[in-house]
DNA sequence: AAGCAATGCAACCGCGCAGAC
DNA sequence: CGTCTGCGCGGTTGCATTGCT
């Protein structure tokens, strides 16, 4: 078998809604698995990240609120850069997440020390005691992208954005419409409600089953119907807006 | 209005850990 | 017990956007 280059960069649209869709039938565990089947030629690594990291139904969006500013300042006192652990605090925001506000304040900071104590000593270390000290002084999170509007996000301008939301409620509507039992036989239309907590593989272990590792061929043969839908479903979705 | 610099965030990389065999 | 595989984590990079001159 010819093995397909695996994408990389930046995820489109019908990725999501695929990686959305595959990850809603088998569960986020086996990303490889979700990897190979999906078609997304993108490494298990990838599905995983951008899952976590963006289409999680329970993922906040948005500016972190002051009093979850205030706890990333304070668990990063007591743990420092244990991200994982300090977005486990915070429910719907995730490690990337927190990692980069942390980065843009610790640059902020840094900046500010450069101006104010030009000629401070470098061995002091400051960057994490200092900033746990007194990063409530750049707490006005005076984030210059406040009025943008990511494609995604879901807290502002619901009306313009083609928001996460959207995309979940698009796969819960199409979903309405795929009888998935007909290619699921035995999968009950609750697995595939992209519901959270996702589904852990029901009842099935794809994974060593060889059958279940599919070619290309094999999984146009088996999902045409399901993604040709979700796709035309989707690109109505995406045309009502685009214009 | 154009060009450049700064900023924010999505995505990748490499390493380590855990479980299966 | 060693090896393999998959996953998770922290660090880093690259690019798009925004602000400034």
């Amino acid at each position: 078998m010819v093995q397909q280059e695996i994408r990389r960069g930046p995820w489109t649209e019908q990725e999501d809604f695929k990686l959305v869709y595959f990850v809603g039938m088998f569960g986020d565990r086996r990303w490889e698995f979700i990897a190979k089947v999906s078609g997304l030629n993108r490494t298990g690594k990838s599905c995983r990240l951008r899952w976590v990291n963006y289409l999680h139904p329970d993922l906040k969006r948005g500016k972190l609120t002051p009093q979850e500013e205030h706890l990333v300042i304070e668990l990063h006192s007591k743990w420092g850069n244990r991200w994982s652990r300090i977005a486990r605090k915070l429910p719907g925001r995730t490690d990337n997440e927190i990692k980069n506000y942390w980065r843009t304040h610790l640059r902020k900071k840094k900046a500010q020390e450069k101006k104010h104590a030009p000629v401070q000593s470098p061995t002091s270390s400051s960057c994490q005691s200092s900033l746990t000290s007194n990063n409530h002084a750049v707490d006005s999170h005076a984030s210059k992208k406040g009025g943008q509007e990511s494609f995604y996000d879901t807290d502002q301008d619901a009306e313009q954005g083609y928001s996460m939301d959207d995309i979940w409620n698009d796969i819960a509507m199409s979903e309405e419409n795929i009888n998935m039992q007909q290619v699921y036989d035995g999968q009950s239309e609750e697995c595939c409600k992209f519901s959270c907590p996702p589904i852990h593989s029901p009842s099935l272990d794809y994974s060593s089953d060889p059958l279940w590792v599919m070619d290309e061929e094999e999984r146009k043969m088996l999902f045409p119907i399901i993604c040709d839908q979700y796709f035309s479903c989707y690109q109505q979705g995406t045309a009502t807006l685009t214009g």
